[in-house]
Parts: structure tokens; sequence; C-alpha cells
DNA sequence: CGACGGGACGC
DNA sequence: CGACGGGACGC
């Protein structure tokens, strides 16, 4: 079973006037001015292909019935969804005979939704009292054989999001065009980090098209190509302790670990519930890059061991630092508490000899199996649901905040901005000597409110911050620039203005002066 | 000095 | 049961 996000709060919709950007479809028009009147131009609108074509996607309807229907009796009870570009009902092409099969391509896919759902198994005018049955057309190409999961190719999208969006917020924005199914993030495997796409599935076909048609344009939406494999057989294999992937990609790292510093640790000892097992902590702790090992170890009796104890090292002590901050106390599973401590190797800890075994209690036996019995389910949902996590790194205690991942005094974390508001301002950022993940810049840059979105340029170390308040950018700007986080130094800026092509041409005066 | 993203779902 | 024609760029 996949993980959907689903809703725990009422309805706040916002529903903001978009920027209708034109569709770049094919069938663009040339840019042709002058011309006074385009009225009717609209309704003729055609591509080489004719109007039988698939554009808009899902537009266009095929329908069985009786043969005694006529192209009128069609268009009385089809055209009040929408306005129809060609109703064809096919016969034969030597006898004339009616074939019991039509077509109508609407102009918009929410007509054809909307037709569909509500023409499916009526009886209409003419037909001699037997229904008609309505079906999306496939394309010519595809001819007349049609897909098992049929419905999954009108009822789910697939959309372009920023890097910094969860999946409750994707819930959130795409609940206000109708009753979601799911709404899922795609995220890397290993990191968790979000890919910058999602599926959002409707319960109803024309929810989705109306959202594939209202939703802003900056999410780029297509209808979903349904998944390969139609047989979804979701066993529960049980997570393999030593099944670890091998094939991580340590490439995506941010960067040469830093000169060791002697007061420096980059190793953890971790305490954590005996439910937990080594791939799941693995998985954890490898959330924050550099992680180079990660050996568990339970406590107490085989059988029913108390607690389990983790070596987690990582390739730097800016790292270590971040994790231990960032997973300290963190509830993995939920109700439990994780106790992330620095290990010392060589002695020497800046606190001094602080042997505080006395205030890590020691749950009792009764407590842990009770834990047991809850966390087995609750572990799973823990383990699929990554952007609770990704939230809880962000966000935790304000109390907690030494951040000696980072020389700067940072301001506690803020809430993101609503993902439908407008960009006021951006910053440009350079790390060097390379790229931070997204994790820590969403972490770093929500600092001083109404972050947007924040990404680094595919394989570059600089990229850009979105903030929806320009005193937000500023103040990013002021704390932010020459910051050295986790062994990287940043600069922030003010963001030049994109080259944007909407923009006229400006002219640039070229004349030489001689 | 560096400058404008990104497209497919664990099996 | 039930899957693909006809038209072909102006006032």
């Amino acid at each position: 079973m996949r993980w959907s996000y689903s809703p725990e709060d009422g309805p706040k919709c916002t529903m903001e006037p978009f920027v209708c950007k034109k569709k770049d479809k094919k069938t663009a028009h040339s840019p042709v001015q002058g011309t006074k009147h385009k009225i009717k131009e609209m309704a003729d609108r055609r591509s080489s292909m004719g109007s039988s074509s698939d554009d808009p996607p899902n537009s266009r309807l095929f329908i069985i019935g009786p043969k005694t229907l006529t192209e009128e009796d069609f268009r009385r009870t089809f055209q009040e969804f929408g306005h129809i570009e060609e109703i064809w009902v096919v016969k034969d092409r030597n006898t004339g005979e009616n074939k019991g099969v039509t077509y109508i391509k609407y102009s918009k896919t929410s007509a054809a939704a909307k037709a569909l759902e509500t023409m499916n198994g009526k009886i209409i005018g003419g037909g001699g009292g037997r229904s008609i049955k309505v079906m999306i057309a496939a394309s010519r190409e595809q001819g007349s054989k049609r897909d098992l999961n049929e419905e999954e190719k009108i009822q789910r999208l697939f959309v372009v999001v920023p890097k910094s969006m969860t999946d409750s917020e994707l819930y959130d924005y795409f609940k206000q065009f109708g009753d979601i199914d799911y709404a899922s993030i795609i995220k890397d495997k290993n990191t968790r980090e979000s890919k910058g796409f999602a599926y959002v599935k409707y319960i109803k076909f024309s929810h989705a098209a109306t959202a594939f048609e209202q939703c802003d344009r900056k999410y780029k939406p297509v209808f979903a190509e349904p998944r390969k494999s139609n047989v979804s057989r979701n066993d529960d294999r049980s997570f393999s302790s030593t099944s670890f992937d091998t094939n991580m990609s340590k490439n995506a790292l941010p960067g040469p670990p830093e000169q060791f510093s002697n007061d420096g640790y980059n190793k953890l000892v971790v305490i954590a519930s005996p439910s937990v097992n080594q791939d799941q902590l693995w998985k954890l702790f490898d959330i924050i890059p550099g992680m180079e090992y990660c050996q568990l170890h339970y406590d107490g009796d085989r059988v029913r061991p108390t607690r389990a104890i983790a070596e987690v090292v990582y390739a730097n002590p800016q790292w270590a630092s971040y994790a231990k901050e960032k997973l300290h106390g963190f509830e993995y599973p939920p109700g439990y508490r994780l106790i992330v401590r620095a290990e010392y190797d060589n002695m020497r800890s800046p606190f001094g000899s602080k042997s505080s075994n006395t205030e890590k209690q020691k749950p009792d036996i009764l407590q842990i199996a009770q834990t047991i019995a809850q966390a087995s389910n609750l572990m799973q949902a823990a383990g699929l649901s990554p952007d609770l996590l990704q939230q809880k790194l962000g966000l935790l205690p304000a109390g907690k905040e030494s951040t000696n991942y980072c020389n700067v005094k940072l301001p506690d974390p803020q809430p993101f901005a609503n993902i439908d508001e407008e960009t006021a301002a951006r910053c440009f950022i350079v790390c060097t000597p390379s790229a931070l993940p997204n994790s820590v810049l969403k972490d770093i840059f929500c600092r001083f409110g109404n972050l947007i979105d924040v990404y680094m340029l595919n394989n570059r170390n600089c990229g850009y911050a979105k903030y929806a308040s320009k005193a937000s950018a500023d103040d990013a700007i002021k704390t932010l620039h020459g910051a050295e986080i986790c062994g990287n130094r940043i600069k922030v800026m003010e963001a030049e203005e994109r080259p944007d092509s909407s923009r006229k041409r400006q002219r640039i005066d070229v004349e030489s002066p001689f």
C-alpha cells in the first residue's frame, strides 16, 4: 500500500487568481498581431490533426449505444456539459448503416469528464429504451485495445512541485479541486528528499480534470501514465537487517570532508527502541549526508532485548554534529525518542567528563513490551512517511538551537509561506566548496520566514531561495552571507532578475561613440 | 566569482 | 456487444 497523506484539519481553501500562462502546446498560434477580431477562431481551433486528436488530453468520448441514435440525439443531450468540437456517429463506409459507435470531442477535458460521469448508463431519446455506455476514447494509435487500469489514466495527475513542498501541503492545495484519493511526492529512496515531482489521484475524473485545468500552471500538470505493474501485491515483507543498499549515491554528497578537528567527533552513539532494526536506523541516519557506518546491537536478552544501541560514524564532524542535533529526541518509532550523543574517540569532551548515565532512564520491560506492540504498526507508518520526518528535521524544538553545524547564530525555524504565494524576492546562493543538500537548505533558509522554495541548480554549487516577503529575503542575506554551514561557506545575495523571455527585448545601446 | 530546475511511481 | 470519416484554410 502506498503511503498517502490523510487530512486531519478542516478545509482551508485559498483560491488565488493565478497567472495564466498560455499553454505551449505544439498547436500554438503564431503571434500575429493586428487581428482585431479573434472571436470565432476559438471555435475553429484545429491543429493539423483535426478535432479527432486528443488535445487536450481525455477530451474525446467514445460512446456505445443503440444504432438508432442520431447526431442530434447526442447534441441535445451532450451539449450542456461544454463546448463540443465534433460529434461523429460512425457509419458503415459502404452500407451507411449506423454502427452504434459515436465519438464526441469536447474542447475541454472537464466537459468530457462531466459528460461521461453524467451520461454513462443513461437512456437518451431515440435510443429505444436501451442505455448508452460512455468511455474516454483511446488515442487513434492505440486503437481499440484498452488498459486494465484505465481509471488511473484519467484520475491521476503528475505534477512538478517545489522541492520544499510536503505531502500534506500538496494535499491541501489540490483538495480545492475535488476529493483526493492520495497526494504523494516522489522522493529519493535513500535520502528521502523530494525529487520535485508528485502524483495526485482523485476519486473522480471530473475533479482531476478541474485540477488539470485550474491549478497554478507552475505545477505543469499532465495526466499520469498508469504504473506498469498491474498486479500490485502488497506484501509487507519485513525489513531484513542485512539487506543494505550498496549502491547509495555518495556522489550526491556535499563536498570533501573538512579537516578533522581534534575537539570534534564524528561518531555518535544512538539508543533506540529494541523494535528498531539496523536497516531502519541506517536509512534514518543516512538522511544526513556523509554517513559512513551504522552498526547496531541489542542490549539485554536476545529474545527480549531492552534497547537497541548503535554506533553511527560520519565522514566529518560537522555532519555528525548536525545528525546529533536533528535526531536526538526524534520520535522513532512514534512513542519512543531516540537518544543521540557524541562519542569522542579520542577522549577530550568539551563538556568535561559528564557521565550522565543516570538521567537516561532505562525503560522497564513491561513498558518496552507495550511499545513494541504499538510500534510494529507505527513503525511502518514512520518509515513510509518521510515528510513527517523531514518536517521534524527542519523544525525541532527551539530550545536545542546550539546549531554547531553552523557558525552563526540562527533564528528559530519558521513555517514556510503558503504554496500559492507569489515570489517577492529571491536570494542567489553560492556554496563552497560544494552544494548543501536540500534538507539542510530548507532548515537554514526557512528561519527568516516566508520561504517559498530553496534549491540548488543541477550539479552546481549555486542556487536560489524564493521568499514571499522582501524583508525575509533581506534578513536571510544579512544573517547567512558568509556563514559556514557544515563545513561549507555560503554566499547569499540578492538574485538578479532572471533573463525573462516575456520581457520586451531590451535595447542596449551598442552604438559606438565613434 | 558563481546565475536561472525539475518529468515517472520499492516489488 | 463496440474503435476511427470527411474535409481540406477568406471576406
